[in-house]
DNA sequence: CGTAGTACATAGTAGAGCCAAGTAGCTTCC
DNA sequence: GGAAGCTACTTGGCTCTACTATGTACTACG
């Protein structure tokens, strides 16, 4: 549990500000996507959700880079706008493998204090 | 869903920050606490993970006491040590039901784009 | 040719969580 | 009796994330 790749109790603490870098991990395992794309398939999939702005979205992706945990290149698309995809390196994998690990941890702690809202519960 | 109490876009931002807030007020609901046995409580229930800071903690309840979400009143224990005791107040209370919801809601939108790791699901 | 959509970049701001240090009372133990 | 250690709360300063806002550039529509 403590085996810290290279950051996982750093992790934890960001873990607690934001999950952004886990659903961008999450999606681009799937599927090598540029970061437009990116966005609008978080806000489909989270039903509307997720609206992740530019000002995360972007420097999140550099971030992720600047790490090594994906790998991005350039592509012309057909109308002639430069696109910058992105796909997940193998150390990248491992640390979302990591990441998901810790996400299921963080959400059985927080329900095992505050329950989800499966009754009402309207005490007094 | 954009009913806004006065403050649930605000607060949905914050949760991306962390759900401190909703725990520490999940707590109080339960039973009036001290910091100090608030932060015991809070390692108790969550089998060790949560470790509240002081740092933390205590901004924090200054903070949801500044916000009227709970209210505090010292009390001298048998040692002679002052505690600040802490509960919930009404406003609180509708607030905590909104934080859950709220918490339900971004849980099941994160899963529906990382799936906690049922499956062991080595790609490629 | 102005507006709207696509696509990326980044400077600046707010705020949460944390570290560290400080205050203060109590107990234990040599 | 004084050093160490636990309880209990406070606060200044730091880091980093998410967001706002703005800018660039290309395409398409009317």
């Amino acid at each position: 549990m403590t085996t810290t790749t290279y950051g996982l109790d750093v992790y934890r603490r960001e873990l607690l500000k934001g999950s952004t870098e886990t659903l961008i991990l999450s999606l681009l395992a799937e599927q090598e996507m540029y970061g437009y794309q990116l966005a609008k398939e978080m806000g489909r999939r989270s039903g509307g959700y997720f609206h992740l702005k530019e000002g995360t979205l972007y420097p999140a992706l550099h971030r992720l880079e600047r790490d090594g945990l994906i790998e991005g290149h350039w592509e012309l698309s057909e109308t002639g706008q430069s696109r910058r995809y992105y796909q997940v390196s193998a150390r990248g994998m491992d640390r979302l493998d990591a990441m998901l690990a810790e996400w299921s941890t963080f959400s059985d702690a927080v329900n095992r204090i505050a329950r989800p809202v499966s009754m009402p519960a309207y005490v007094a």
